[in-house]
DNA sequence: GAGTGGTCTAGACCACTGT
DNA sequence: CAGTGGTCTAGACCACTCC
C-alpha cells in the first residue's frame, strides 16, 4: 500500500486539477479529511504540506487552507541589466519615472512598499571572498526589501554589498533616506566614475529560513531562490555583490544563449 | 518558547558547523535524540528533515543519518552551448573523444552510467505549446539518465522533444542504440541541416516526485532545478525543448551579462 | 466564543539494514 | 536477530481568525 499522506495528497491533487476545487475555494478542514481519509490529523498536515510546497494550495493559520490561483511567475531576464545601464545617463526626471521593480512586475510604484537600510561594517569571511577584498574590509552593507501592497504579488529581499572605499567619495551613496534612488545602483556607481562592465548571476535554490518564509509570504516546504548578483567594472574589479532571495514558486529565470554562425568562425 | 523541531535542528545545525560532527558522521539515533531534547519522535523527525533538506545531512533508511560532505556544486554555465556548437564540425573522432556531460563534471566516461530512450509519440498539449506544433503533432521523445557510478556525484534526468517531420530524413537519430551520439543534439540536428542559433534557458525550481528523488538520490524536502532549454535554428523555428531535471542542492547556474559600453552607443 | 490549523505526546507497527 | 528510520494513531493543547 502507498504511503497514506501520499495517496491524500495525490486525490487533492485530482480534485483541484479536475476543477472540484477551484482557484480561491478553501479545502475541507483538517478534522474532515481525517473523516474523508479515515486517519489522524498526522497524515493529513503532511499531505497538505506537500501541495503547499508544490504551490497549490497556501494556508492561512486559524482561517484555512485555499486552493492558490495558478500565479503567473515573474520571469527574471539579464535585459534589465543592459536596460538600467542605459537609463544612467538619462535626467533625474526620466530616471526617477519607473525603477528595475516596476519593469519586473509591472505594478505602479504607488502599489509597492519599499524600505532600504544602510549599514557600515567589516566584511566577514564569505563576503569578504566574494568582494575580493581581505576580511575586516570596511563594507556598505544595503538591505533592501520591496513587497506589493496587492493580494499575491511578487517580493524580494535583497542584501547589497559595496566596498567601502570605492563609493565614500559621494556622501549621498551612505545614506538610506536617499532610496530609491532614481536610476539605481548602476547611477549610484556611475555618480563615483565607476562603469559596471559585466555582471554575473549565479542562481541556487535553497530551503527558506523562518525569516525569508515569513517576508515572502511561503511556507517553510516552499524553497527559495537565490541569485548571487556580482558586478564587474571596467578595470575588472568587483563593485557590488548582492544576494537576491525570491520565492521559487513565483519566479522564473531566463536566459538566451546567443551562438556564433557557422560561418562566422 | 520556540518550537521544539527549530531548536532541535538549529542545535544540530550549531553542533555540525562547529565539527562536532564530521561529515560523514553518523547522528544520534531517533531515540537517543528524543532521549536528549526529552520529546517524543515527530519533532525529531520534522528536525532532520529540515537538514534534509538542506542537504546538511543524509538519511539512509535502516542505517542512520549521516552529516553529508560539503559537496563541490556543479556549475553549469552557457559556455557550453557554443563549446558545443563548435565540437559539430569536427571529426568523430574528436567528437567521440568527450562528451558535454564529462565536461561538466570532470569525471571520466567509464564513470558515468548513461541510458537512453526513444519514444515516438503525439504532442500533448504541454509539450505542443513549447515546441509550437499543434496538440497531437508527431514527436520525437526522447529521455536520458546520466548517473555517476561513484559515490555522490551528480546526475540529471533529461526529457528531450523533437518534431519528428524535421528529423525523419535521417533515420539514425530516431533510433536509441546510437545514443551516445558524438557530438550530441547540436551534431544529430546538424545531420539534417537544422543550425542552431540561439538557446533560451529557463529555470524553476520545485519539489521533486517520488521518482526524481530516488534517481537523483535526494530526499523528497529538497527542491530540483528544472530547466527548460529551448533551441531555435537560423530559420527561427523551435527545433528542440529539453526539460532538464537536476538536484537543487548540488547545483548552481552561472551566466554572464556583457554590457555595452558607455562610449558605445 | 467557535472554528481553524500548528505542534506535540507516547506510544505502536512496519520496512530496511546489518549480523 | 537487533537496530535503525518511516509512518501512523488518537488523542491533547495552543495560536490565530472571525464573529
Amino acid at each position: 500500500m502507498a504511503k497514506k499522506y501520499e495517496r491524500i495528497a495525490d486525490d487533492l491533487r485530482r480534485r483541484i486539477q479536475a476543477n472540484e476545487y477551484r482557484p480561491g475555494d478553501q479545502l475541507p478542514t483538517r478534522d474532515q479529511l481525517g473523516m474523508r481519509y479515515r486517519t489522524s490529523p498526522g497524515p493529513v498536515d503532511e499531505a497538505l504540506a506537500l501541495l503547499r510546497a508544490e504551490g497549490l494550495v497556501e494556508t492561512l493559520h486559524g482561517k484555512g487552507t485555499f486552493v492558490r490561483a495558478a500565479r503567473r511567475k515573474v520571469q527574471r531576464t539579464p535585459d534589465r541589466y543592459q536596460w538600467e545601464k542605459d537609463r544612467v545617463s538619462l535626467s533625474e526626471d526620466a530616471r526617477r519615472k519607473t525603477g528595475a521593480v516596476e519593469k519586473d512586475t509591472g505594478l505602479e510604484f504607488d502599489h509597492l512598499d519599499f524600505h532600504a537600510e544602510y549599514k557600515i561594517e567589516p566584511a566577514d569571511g564569505h563576503i569578504g571572498d566574494v568582494l575580493g577584498v581581505p576580511a575586516g574590509a570596511k563594507i556598505l552593507h544595503r538591505f533592501y526589501r520591496t513587497r506589493a501592497r496587492s493580494e499575491d504579488a511578487p517580493v524580494s529581499l535583497i542584501n547589497s554589498y559595496l566596498v567601502y572605499d570605492m563609493i565614500s567619495a559621494n556622501p549621498d551613496l551612505l545614506n538610506a533616506d536617499n532610496e530609491p534612488w532614481p536610476g539605481g545602483t548602476l547611477h549610484q556607481l556611475a555618480t563615483v566614475g565607476i562603469e559596471v562592465d559585466r555582471i554575473i548571476d549565479r542562481i541556487n535554490t535553497r530551503p527558506p529560513n523562518q525569516e525569508e518564509a515569513y517576508e515572502l509570504g511561503i511556507g517553510p516546504g516552499v524553497a527559495v531562490f537565490v541569485l548571487q548578483k556580482t558586478s564587474v567594472d571596467t578595470d575588472g574589479r568587483i563593485v557590488e555583490v548582492s544576494e537576491v532571495v525570491m520565492p521559487g514558486d513565483r519566479t522564473e529565470f531566463v536566459y538566451t544563449t546567443q551562438l556564433n554562425g557557422w560561418d562566422s568562425k
